[in-house]
DNA sequence: CTAAGACTTGACACCGATGTCAGCTTCAAG
DNA sequence: CTTGAAGCTGACATCGGTGTCAAGTCTTAG
């Protein structure tokens, strides 16, 4: 597929897919022309790099933690140790996360109690 | 308190903190002199933002949802609809991140399944 | 063959919270 | 009063992923 589909499939634009690409995230073959081609198993790669991304994790860090998923014969226990660290660093921005999220829900309730219900969110 | 007092209460810098005062998330009287002075209340205040901002709301929208806060008679159904925007923002973001932290727990599983038991993490 | 649409590289811009530096003022302890 | 620590303002820098524009090249349908 060209970077056109790849884009259309993931929901990352053909500038994102370059970066990544750029980063040592992503790898492609060249046509003749120059032009990038990807494998099917591509989507869920660039799937994989924006849940990542999105969950604080730095391309940098991605670059190193990534080939372990797609080769499992290079494992070492330095990458271990690394997953792990990442691994605790997104559990306790969950934590964190929830905890705000209670604020927020409890700030909702009071305005449910004094409203009687909770007003669409669709009728501002 | 003086926000060299404020900044080590919260883990802020004096420079978020007045930032924060900047974009309206935060008051303080002055002294004659022209210092900043902020009553025992302002620690918890400045907690509340910092979270908000860890999860990813942005100081203008803080602004307009914070007041509710401190405030509860100026309630409005629009905050009441603001409120509940970003409470399920927060909520699809906490649910994308369980799903990447999932991704990472399989992967550090993977490992311990080929060494045998989980590495410590500090034993790197 | 041709033309339009997709792709390429390279460069610059942006956002938003925070760091940092400079130059000056204020506060408080001795 | 003196002096060093702490504050003040204002400005500029940073980071990282992404947007965007320009000028040129490829690809493919007609």
């Amino acid at each position: 597929m060209r970077i056109g589909d790849l884009a259309a499939a993931t929901g990352a634009s053909a500038r994102s897919l370059r970066y990544y690409e750029e980063q040592g995230l992503l790898t492609s073959e060249r046509s003749a022309g120059g032009q990038r081609g990807y494998p099917a198993g591509a989507v869920e790669r660039v799937r994989l790099i924006r849940s990542l991304l999105a969950a604080g994790l730095t391309s940098a860090t991605i670059r190193e933690v990534l080939p372990c998923v797609a080769d499992a014969s290079i494992r070492t226990p330095w990458l271990a140790a690394r997953l792990a660290e990442e691994l605790e660093r997104v559990q306790v921005q969950i934590t964190e996360l929830n905890r705000t999220r209670d604020v927020l829900a409890g700030l909702v309730e009071s305005f449910s109690g004094t409203a009687g219900t909770v007003p669409s969110a669709t009728r501002v």
